[in-house]
DNA sequence: GCGGATCAC
DNA sequence: TATGGTGATCCGC
């Protein structure tokens, strides 16, 4: 009785949409509220859209939050200095300076990777773009220390499963801007390690759409694609015409992702800004912290700062809330 | 320094 | 396949 009730006014509810709105009668559409829907019409139907579907869900952030926190827990473990991206996405370095393959041995837990003296030669050297990190380049041959990088990432993301019933993708790259098109290779639930060798390097950019790079979107492709251009390759090709068309922030950046090159610099994750303190005391507490993981870190480094000059301390007024 | 465009999420 | 809203960055003025 009641099922039948229902099923008329949800013939009543297609047919009075219909009607009222007849413009909608050879476009796919459905009738329902924001969790499930009532009915929908035929051209809808086609594409499997019937009613009773549930087809959005509200969005709960903090939620969202809470388990973006465990997961970041979980990188911590592997690399303290991650860097989110937004709550579902981060960078890791996962480079180990060789040496600590004994260290690794020792230790008693099998998801631990340590952290000391992580990548201390090698973001010195790399402030920003890594052309030397290679595997196979003369002047350096950094090593992923342990099993195997694949064998730890495996591990990291089986732990998220374990903890949040999610699962995770994972790219794994000599940089960033390598890592970031990776992570899309085996989604959902996969991972795939481009190895750091030139040749390989070379052989996963020469057909690579450029609308797969991070930074390149819509209009840039369009706009790519309109003189010729559609692979990371043809940038290459192209980087004289370029260079005249496009900025220069734009073009260098062209240019780079034309050879493969991309940021293994992880800025130091803070979970504390200036902004979100209020209290001076505190600023000033963070501010002391940050300084004295500066001192630390030029130790590790071996540096100094010249005696006849001042280490400065950059006040800006904007990024305090109290102004 | 501001507004518009582009991009990632 | 589209869609919305937001924050960051870059560019031209």
């Amino acid at each position: 009785m009641m099922l039948q009730k229902a099923k008329i006014t949800e013939e009543q509810l297609r047919k009075q949409k219909l009607r009222d709105c007849p413009e909608l009668k050879d476009k796919p559409m459905a009738v329902g509220s924001m969790s499930m829907l009532s009915t929908s019409n035929y051209h809808a139907r086609k594409f499997g859209v019937r009613a009773a579907m549930p087809v959005i869900v509200p969005t709960n952030f903090d939620k969202y939050r809470a388990v973006s926190e465990e997961i970041r827990e979980i990188f911590a473990e592997y690399d303290p200095h991650f860097q989110p991206m937004s709550l579902d996405e981060a960078y890791l370095n996962f480079y180990r300076p060789p040496g600590t393959e004994e260290e690794l041995a020792e230790s008693s837990r099998t998801h631990y990777f340590s952290a000391k003296g992580s990548s201390s030669e090698y973001s010195r050297r790399h402030k920003g773009l890594s052309p030397d990190l290679f595997e196979d380049s003369p002047s350096s041959s950094p090593v992923f220390v342990g099993t195997s990088v694949e064998e730890a990432v495996r591990e990291m993301r089986f732990r998220i499963e374990q903890r949040t019933r999610l699962t995770a993708s994972a790219g794994i790259a000599p940089n960033m801007m390598l890592a970031k098109v990776c992570s899309d290779k085996n989604k959902p639930n996969g991972q795939y390690r481009l190895p750091s060798t030139r040749e390989a390097v070379m052989d996963f950019i020469q057909n690579l759409p450029v609308r797969k790079v991070s930074g390149i979107g819509k209009v840039s492709e369009k706009m790519l694609n309109a003189l010729g251009i559609s692979t990371c390759s043809h940038l290459g090709q192209q980087m004289a015409l370029l260079s005249l068309l496009f900025s220069e922030t734009a073009w260098t950046h062209f240019m780079e992702v034309s050879l493969g090159l991309g940021s293994t610099y992880i800025p130091r994750y803070s979970a504390m800004t200036f902004k979100e303190l209020s209290r001076a005391e505190d600023q000033f507490a963070l501010c002391k912290t940050l300084c004295e993981d500066l001192a630390e870190d030029m130790k590790k480094e071996g540096l100094k700062v010249p005696h006849d000059r001042h280490v400065c301390l950059i006040y800006y007024p904007k990024c305090f809330n109290t102004g």
